[in-house]
RNA sequence: GCCCCCAUCGUCUAGCGGCCCAGGACGGAGCCCUCUCAAGGCUCAAACAGGGGUUCGAGUCCCCUUGGGGGCACCA
């Protein structure tokens, strides 16, 4: 591998939503760009108007800076080889066809739109690939150029090599090779003057002295075609890697807008900006995308630091990958457990805000340590520890009793549990515990059987951090009214 | 239909000719720990798509078949 440093790019359309694919791409440009002391580009392909989105853009930038995957350059922050926007590069684009034009290796197209979708269609009546039928290759020069200045609407065709064959080298995937005769002259210029992303891309690929293009394997096909564009400028060529593509969970097809929706509704998204309000940390998110397309011998669980050291383009897989939901639940709960108490509190926070809770900074320092081992995403933190914030908690009647006793024996627990507890200066769980542990000893029962009255009576549900610790954060006054609200609903039964 | 890519446990993958009766992770099963739920520890089940070659030796190289994926726009 070499260390020279890598210029890197990503280049996303902001045509919809930040894709999970499109974070996994930027994070691999990264990785590389950091490993090897170069720069990570970004660079917005906007040349389809009619398709472009307000506000795509700005999630992109959002998302990356979400995740962390902070670029050099980039449309908002400039950079020495700006513009970042390829609208904003008309004539770059402009300036580069006219000097293939002028090496006699491209040409004005003047068919119009709906002449080439009756001769696709024809040639699809007849089972064969549709493909440009090359009516204005042979056009005389002059007289193009004039139909050109006389302002007639045209596009600029690629003159692709007839014969031969076209060998393009992946790093990945060792040499394409595919038959020139199975390639129609493709538009570089569009009629509206921009160009199309074959062209854009090569274009700014080298204008920006990118030196490695990492990118998803559905460019596959048209690859031979972009290194057609660079030989016909005679450009040097990027090292080119084509890595996987994400499949539907089920691993039949790719990602679809109705697979998406189906993931929602479990809680998950392949969208970036979801992955916040779904409780999704960038670690967690970075991790696992990660290892969908590259694999490491062992240790999977890696930081984005560790990942720039372990890193290593020629190790990415070929082969797609289907999306593991399950596997982002366990890298997000791995992260969550890594991060530091203060962390992970300045975290949960909002999501106690976002429920109407008043939060308390000092209360949930001595919260977070009893659930951090509890939660898979940090929205989990709402029903593992919403009762410390609540006034009052409302436990179901049925839950209040243990199992194995009636209601009435379930009372005298609860009553007996009030009198230790109240007997005691504080509930500091040191101090609390162990009486209460003496009386499970002496009554006979299980300490599942007190304790579960306990926890539902205090916390208003069957599952809880540890009880004892609970209590004293909940403080004295606050748990001893709550296990008295207990006793009554179980005296009534 | 044509072109291209891919192929190891259910899933993500390690493996780059002998170290592999195939290793890790998720998920699953069981056990331990335990006041619930987790976390953690231990154990188990689970794969080289099929067929031909090459080689002393193939998961690893080549070919075919099959299967999967992607592309075939004045979209990226």
């Amino acid at each position: 591998m070499t260390i020279t440093p890598a210029r890197v790019r990503l280049a996303p359309s902001p045509t919809g939503h930040m894709h999970l694919a499109t974070a996994r791409n930027a994070l691999y440009n990264f990785l590389l760009a950091r490993q090897t002391g170069g720069q990570f580009i970004l660079r917005l392909e906007d040349t389809d108007i009619k398709r472009t989105l307000p506000g795509a853009e700005q999630e992109i930038m959002d998302g990356l800076r979400w995740l962390g995957l902070d670029y050099d350059e980039g449309p908002d922050i400039g950079g020495p080889y700006g513009p970042y926007r390829q609208t904003e590069r008309r004539e770059i684009y402009q300036h580069h066809a006219k000097t293939l034009i002028e090496k006699g290796a491209a040409y004005p197209c003047f068919c119009s739109a709906e002449r080439l979708e009756q001769i696709r269609q024809e040639q699809r009546a007849r089972k064969e690939t549709p493909r440009y039928d090359g009516a204005c290759r042979n056009l005389d020069p002059g007289e193009a150029a004039r139909r050109v200045a006389a302002g007639e609407k045209h596009v600029i065709r690629l003159k692709m090599p007839q014969d031969g064959t076209t060998v393009a080298h992946d790093l990945l995937r060792g040499d394409i090779v595919v038959e020139n005769k199975n390639f129609d002259d493709a538009i570089l210029l569009k009629s509206d003057g921009l160009p199309t992303y074959h062209f854009g891309a090569m274009v700014d690929d080298y204008e920006m002295k990118i030196t490695h293009v990492l990118r998803g394997a559905e460019w596959l096909s048209t690859f031979p075609l972009h290194v057609n564009i660079l030989r016909a400028f005679g450009w040097d060529e990027p090292v080119w890697v084509h890595f996987s593509l994400f499949l539907k969970p089920s691993g039949k097809g790719k990602m679809s807008k109705r697979a998406a929706a189906e993931a929602l509704k479990d809680g998950y998204s392949i969208f970036v900006k979801d992955m916040h309000d779904l409780g999704f940390i960038p670690e967690g998110v970075l991790n696992w995308a990660a290892l969908m397309g590259w694999g490491v011998p062992e240790d999977d669980v890696m930081t984005l630091e560790q990942m720039i050291k372990r890193f290593s383009v020629d190790r990415l897989t070929p082969s797609p990958a289907a999306i593991n939901f399950q596997k982002l639940d366990h890298f997000n709960g791995t992260h969550i457990r890594l991060l530091q108490t203060e962390d992970l509190a300045a975290r949960l926070k909002p999501y106690f805000t976002r429920e109407g809770f008043a939060v308390n900074d000092e209360m949930l320092l001595k919260i977070v340590p009893l659930i951090r081992e509890r939660l898979v995403t940090l929205d989990d933190c709402l029903p593992f520890a919403g009762f410390f914030f609540r006034e009052t908690v409302s436990p179901n009647p049925e839950d209040l009793i243990a199992k194995g006793l009636d209601a009435r024996q379930s009372a005298e627990v609860a009553r007996r549990a009030y009198q230790i507890l109240s007997a005691q200066p504080d509930l500091g769980h040191a101090r609390a515990e162990p009486p209460m542990r003496a009386y499970v000893e002496e009554s006979g029962l299980t300490a599942n059987q007190v304790f579960g009255i306990l926890r539902v009576a205090v916390t208003g549900q069957k599952v809880s951090p540890p009880l004892f610790e609970s209590m004293e954060i909940i403080g004295k006054e606050k748990a001893l009214e709550r296990l008295k609200r207990a006793i009554e609903i179980l005296e009534k039964m």
